[in-house]
DNA sequence: TTTGAAAAAAAAGCTGG
DNA sequence: CCAGCTTTTTTTTCAAA
């Protein structure tokens, strides 16, 4: 699957509906989507090759109930960056990078970057934690303990900004 | 696919296995995770199988590039509620049902719930902001827009909680 | 529970319209 | 974009270890 790099590719309607539809029936069965969008399974099957080959869509992955998983800890930390907005870039790059942080916000206000934290036990948060305050570019953190998580829906998170 | 309720399942290490190497490959081909973690490809099928049977699997999601979608807004909400702790919790559950709203975590600190909010523009993170504010027992919030998101990635949020 | 082989199903690839 | 047909790949089943 090479990627197109002269032409830009540009998501369509029929693109949307087939994701919106990949993202109900959480599993992406040609039938299963032809069928509820009444688009030919050609279609939809050559649709969906597009959208991998333009890594639109890069893979699948399972949605894992998290109850099963005993002992996760889940933690956020709002991170103030040392300089200022133009050097924010590359502390957010550095963020990214930590073993334990999935997600690197870039934000407005009194902090500069959002991030969030999942990691197996508490000392394994403790080393995420101390590696964040260490990180070069990094002026102060304040990290949040999650004690429950009452939501988190990966699908939610892509379904909101596509659908119409 | 009905769910045992008579005995508790529980995840073990040869499930865990197959869900890294799925959470790696972004794909759930049994030749491929098979190989990759060497166990026959009939018990890749079956420990899957039995994931999904027992609700720790609750389908596949694409991952979305989110480059493409042009003018999506990410947000987050830090929330105070109005009660105590004790009421928390149906606070959450009333956030959790808002359209747009994708995460929502009980906290501890001065904040009581952190929520993670994506939209498709402006008005629409309006409409959210709005509904959120008037949520009952909502006593103050304060929304950080997210310039740029620098990593966001699932299957992270799930390897740093499943691996050893 | 795990396995390898065999059967069934689904995806992928084509060609025309 | 579609319908139908062929090939290829993947999933599912099953008897045996």
């Amino acid at each position: 699957m090479k990627k197109k790099d002269n032409k830009k590719f540009e998501i369509s309607e029929l693109d949307k509906k087939i994701l919106t539809s990949v993202l109900d029936l959480k599993e992406s069965n040609l039938n299963l989507i032809s069928k509820k969008i009444k688009i030919s399974k050609s279609t939809v099957h050559n649709r969906i090759k597009r959208m991998k080959v333009n890594k639109l869509i890069d893979g699948f992955i399972p949605i894992i109930n998290i109850n099963f998983i005993q002992d996760q800890i889940t933690a956020i930390s709002l991170i103030k960056a040392k300089y200022g907005p133009e050097y924010a870039e590359d502390v957010g790059k550095r963020l990214a990078k930590i073993q334990g942080i999935w997600a690197v916000y870039f934000v407005l206000g009194s902090n500069d970057f959002i991030v969030l934290i999942r990691a197996k036990n508490k000392i394994e948060l403790e080393n995420i934690v101390n590696e964040l305050t260490k990180t070069e570019g990094v002026e102060r953190s304040e990290t949040i303990m999650v004690i429950k998580i009452l939501k988190e829906d990966f699908s939610d998170a892509y379904k909101f900004m596509i659908n119409d």
